[in-house]
Order: structure tokens, then C-alpha cells, then sequence
DNA sequence: TTACATACCTAAGTTTCTTAGGTGTGTAAG
DNA sequence: CTTACACACCTAAGAAACTTAGGTATGTAA
């Protein structure tokens, strides 16, 4: 992670779940290109942290995979299974109750 | 911690320092209550992470001490230090960036 | 043939936090 | 009078997430 690396501990799993509730499926190393693009550069997303994590989302059932050859390359698709649906509404709950919570606790409510 | 537990990894020392840019002084036991009054109980902020959090902020130069004892009871009172100071202000920018980028990645942005 | 983008992966180490204690004083309940 | 709880400090062991630093393999541009 770029900028504030230490901040983003504990949000990658929602972030995950949240790119594939807007896109139906997609492949690892895209998901590390979109939060770069989105966040022009500030949060770079390791690979090392981005793979365990969808394993480990895979292995808990939120996300399924197909794989495919593409330019003679493989890619491994993710996309959110019936219970990853359901949890991507809570994990995103949860990340505006911890926003509005942060802001209280560092006073940056009222900027805008 | 209460609810969001996992959202809150990496905010701490950020917290604190905004608390003491605020208070001026306090000391450890009243910072995990005010944590829990500004939050309403949500995030339940633990002493084994608190006192080691403050522990390496004073080894860092961001904070200084003085012991007191209130009602034969010791209290340890925290404040930040020049340097504490100065910290203070990059860590709120970067918290500001933080939501800013974590709003973009949730598509949290324009709910009010 | 060197370098870089694409695309996957993992292991070792660091850091932060949780859990689960420990020490000691003062006060309220029974 | 002893049990429980609030006050107030502390630490050690373990869990978990992330960084660092690799590895494998293909395709393309210099």
C-alpha cells in the first residue's frame, strides 16, 4: 500500500466483496489494477495479501471461481456466490458505522 | 472491540493522538472510556492494546508523562509532545485520505 | 536477451490486536 | 467481613492480516 498503507489493515475483504457486487466476475490481477485506478495509486493492494484473501474468501463460500485461458494465459475468476451476496450488505454496514465512528472519534465529520 | 472489530486494525495510534490534541491531557483509563462514550459503546477500545499503543507513542517522541496519584491511585497522564504535535496533523490528513479512498472503493460517497 | 506486462502463487517475517491474565486501592452490598 | 466491582496500571502468548520477497510461466517491445 502506497500512502497510508497501515489504515486499510482489515478493509480488503469488503473491498473484494464490493468490486464483485459491481461486477459480476473478476480476475485477480484486475482487482489490483481497479483499486489502483480508483484510488489513483494511493492503495496499491499487494499480491501477497490480495490472493490469501480470495482463498480464503473462496474457502468460506462467499466466492466462486472459474478459470480460463486467455492469451494462452490462465485467469481465475471470482464472482460472489448466493452467500457472498448476502454478506457484501453487512461488510458494507459495517464499513459505514466504522467510517461514521472514525469521524466522530477524529472529529472529521463537519468538512463538507 | 465491540462491533467492527477487524475495520478498526491500524487507526489506533491515530486516535489517540487526536484525543490528546483535544484534551490536552489524559491518562489511559480515560481514554478507553471516552472511546466508548464517543462511540456509543461500539468500539470497545482494550487495555492490552491501549497501553502498549501508548508505550511506543512515548518511545517515539509523540508523547510525553506525569505521574500523579488521585485518591492513592496512580494516574499517568499523557500529552503530546512538539513533535506529537506535528504528527498529529499528517495522521488526520492521512485518516482523511483514508475514508476519502475507502468511500471511492465502496461506493459510499454520495449517501448524504 | 533483456526488460517489462500479464497472471498466478507461497513462505517467512512484522505488526497489531485479542485474550487472558496479574497487581493494588477504594467502595458498596450482603 | 468478604465478595464484587470500579478504578488504574501492566504484560505475555496467540491469532490474524499484511509486507517483503521471492517463484513460475507466457507474450511483447527494445
Amino acid at each position: 500500500m502506497a500512502v497510508n498503507n497501515e489504515l486499510f489493515k482489515g478493509t480488503l475483504q469488503t473491498i473484494i466483496l464490493n468490486l464483485l457486487s459491481e461486477n459480476e466476475r473478476m480476475y485477480g490481477y484486475e482487482i489490483t489494477h481497479k483499486v489502483k485506478s480508483i484510488t489513483q495509486g494511493e492503495l496499491l493492494l499487494k499480491e501477497g495479501a490480495l490472493y490469501p484473501a480470495l482463498h480464503k474468501l473462496e474457502a468460506e463460500g462467499l466466492l466462486e471461481t472459474s478459470t480460463e485461458v486467455v492469451d494462452n494465459r490462465l485467469r481465475k475468476y471470482y464472482s460472489l456466490s448466493p452467500e457472498g451476496e448476502k454478506e457484501v450488505v453487512n461488510k458494507l454496514q459495517e464499513a459505514r458505522d466504522f467510517i461514521q465512528n472514525l469521524q466522530l472519534l477524529l472529529n472529521l465529520k463537519p468538512s463538507f
